[in-house]
DNA sequence: TTGTATGCGTTATCAC
DNA sequence: GTGATAACGCATACAA
């Protein structure tokens, strides 16, 4: 590898102390505007950029971000990690990939944690989905690592968080199907102890509740997160006599609403002529079922990009990208307003309905 | 944030110089076992691990790889990354992720290109899909930069680069589908100038000439990558009078095929009774389409796994992860078979057919 | 075999 | 304002 020039051969060329070349470097302002143009000329001409490894060292801010999450081919995560990647691109900093399989029993995941800590290699971590690894990495953030949670399956606690009002969603879900004129809304709901699940489960009840119908225990399935969990209890619900079936479907996420779909149409089940189908979450695939399917849109992206600007002005108060300064500015008075009140920081970003062709045949959005 | 352990405490508490403190935790086997032993009991009751970046500094390789992509969206980046991501579980290794999206015409991205080579952050890169950015990254491996590239819009030259045989699998294509008593096969071919889709075709005709068959004009279609590609060529294809519909496809992608599974449903011609759809890629998606799609299987995960080994190797010849030693071992034999012999390094991996319902009610497998 | 001393490329703290 | 010089935490050539 072609030997790269140092700040030293920097200094000599421009003919000054490499202190002073590193302060031109850094915008230190009190250098004498002459120098600062001699060492920029030469620093322009090699294309120079100081070592990255060395100003870590030094500077003890690495630059680098963990990611800390399962595979991506898990449904949203190309979209977080796009936002992530996106507000990162302009930015000083790069993001370390940490993509861990839980579904590997073998290996021990904790020593994944324990790589993330000890090495010090990364000023801040974003950690998607964490599962079983939630207690160590509270645990590195009490140690004073930067951290931001991107993970729904617990209730936020006392770190940073971004996400969605999972409870609201589904009431504006729920509210949606009763003003197409449901009365028999059914709920094919998520795992037991997730809080996500919970959360969507009691939006459902709650909208239910304020439209003056119980909820039907009948109507209510315990499903799990994947296609089969949703066949699985679609096939329950339309073993009844014809008259207990329900009008509508609302899903705890759109992986679940796949098999819904699956299923009904093996059964020669319209849908919605027979049966409407809402999901949760607006996965990329969910615009290319048959029939496209009207779900709750989870702004991913977006949700990767404010959990970056959040950990990024965790990281570094200080730290303005030039471009986004003004938005900067603000996430970063919005993080202290949140903080000064020693109240922990919980962004929830607004989600929306995506109406499409498995509730109706007309195409709307509506915010919620 | 709590303040670490140096090297130095360690020797400290061990009773020992931090150059033998040094020695053991690299693994030196000139230390007298006793001081090992002490040296080691301090490291393991401390969960003592060494500054990745200090390493970094003094040893002159950063541990880190990166990995250049577009989007994660894109079909087969999350499985190619989950091989990379497994390869490097148990490696002493990190990812450094540098997604970028070339639909953004704003920013410049030769400067992630410049940014990757003079942070000096990354001791090899691996290249997915390099679209307009393979001169620059051609440029890199030229300053000595070990390179990988997973990528054949353009002919593999001179950088180590893992892939198939796109010619001969879709030779192995058509064959199937000749022994299905198809003659008149239909072509969607990829864009114009992509080595890809350049070779798919040429498989493609290879195949029908060998059993006699003059590949027809009107049969040959120019796509591109996308499922309207697809669908706008098969509306072609269905547009004419019944007698000269082909009765297979054989489509250069799965993406497109999606968009010709799309329109003959449509138009309720019947897959595979009126026509056989054959795809290649063998995306995520693919198990899933109505009817599930015949295609060629791209060992995605492996193509990571095996350019993650190849460039650890050219990165470090030396470097044996414990539980891989043996498979390290064979790869880098391979890998210098190879060079020694002053030939680029292409490894290419077998693709296999994945028989599904858009060409016949069996489900088998067949290798190429 | 072990310890001492130097270098890795920066930033930061001093004097000047 | 500017230039020596000391960290930063580790690896390693060299001396012992």
């Amino acid at each position: 590898m072609q030997k790269k020039l140092t700040i030293q051969d920097i200094a000599r060329l421009a003919g000054v102390s490499k202190a002073t070349a590193s302060r031109v470097l850094n915008g230190n302002p009190s250098v004498n505007g002459e120098l600062r143009a001699r060492v920029m000329r030469v620093v322009e001409e090699h294309d120079f950029v100081p070592n990255a490894t060395a100003v870590s060292l030094a500077g003890g801010n690495t630059h680098l971000i963990g990611v800390l999450a399962p595979p991506l081919v898990w449904p949203a995560l190309p979209e977080i990690i796009r936002g992530v990647a996106e507000y990162i691109e302009d930015s000083a900093y790069e993001i370390v990939l940490y993509s861990i399989n839980f579904a590997n029993a073998e290996c021990n995941h904790s020593e994944v944690v324990k790589r993330i800590l000890n090495l010090h290699l990364v000023s801040g971590l974003l950690a998607i989905f964490t599962d079983e690894l939630l207690p160590q990495i509270t645990r590195l953030a009490q140690d004073g690592l930067p951290i931001v949670l991107i993970d729904d399956q617990e209730e936020p606690g006392h770190i940073p968080w971004v996400g969605i009002d999972n409870r609201e969603s589904a009431r504006t879900a729920i509210r949606y199907l009763l003003e197409l004129g449901h009365k028999r809304i059914a709920h094919i709901r998520g795992p037991q102890y997730y809080y996500w699940a919970n959360e969507r489960y009691r939006g459902y009840c709650q909208a239910l509740q304020e439209a003056g119908i119980a909820p039907e225990p009948e109507l209510l399935l315990q499903g799990g997160f994947e296609p089969l969990h949703g066949r699985q209890c679609a096939e329950q619900l339309f073993a009844r006599e014809r008259a207990s079936w329900p009008s509508a479907i609302f899903v705890a996420n759109d992986q679940m609403a796949y098999g819904v779909l699956e299923y009904v149409e093996q059964q020669g089940i319209r849908v919605p002529e027979d049966v409407t189908i809402v999901g949760f979450d607006d996965n990329l695939l969910s615009a290319y079922t048959r029939p496209p399917l009207t779900t709750v849109h989870q702004p991913f992206s977006e949700m990767g990009r404010r959990a970056t600007e959040l950990l990024l002005n965790m990281i570094d108060p200080q730290y303005l990208a030039g471009p986004k300064a003004s938005q900067q500015v603000q996430a970063s008075t919005e993080f202290l307003q949140l903080s000064e009140r020693d109240q922990p920081v919980h962004l929830q970003l607004p989600t929306s309905m995506v109406i499409r062709a498995s509730s109706t045949q007309a195409s709307l959005s509506v915010k919620t």
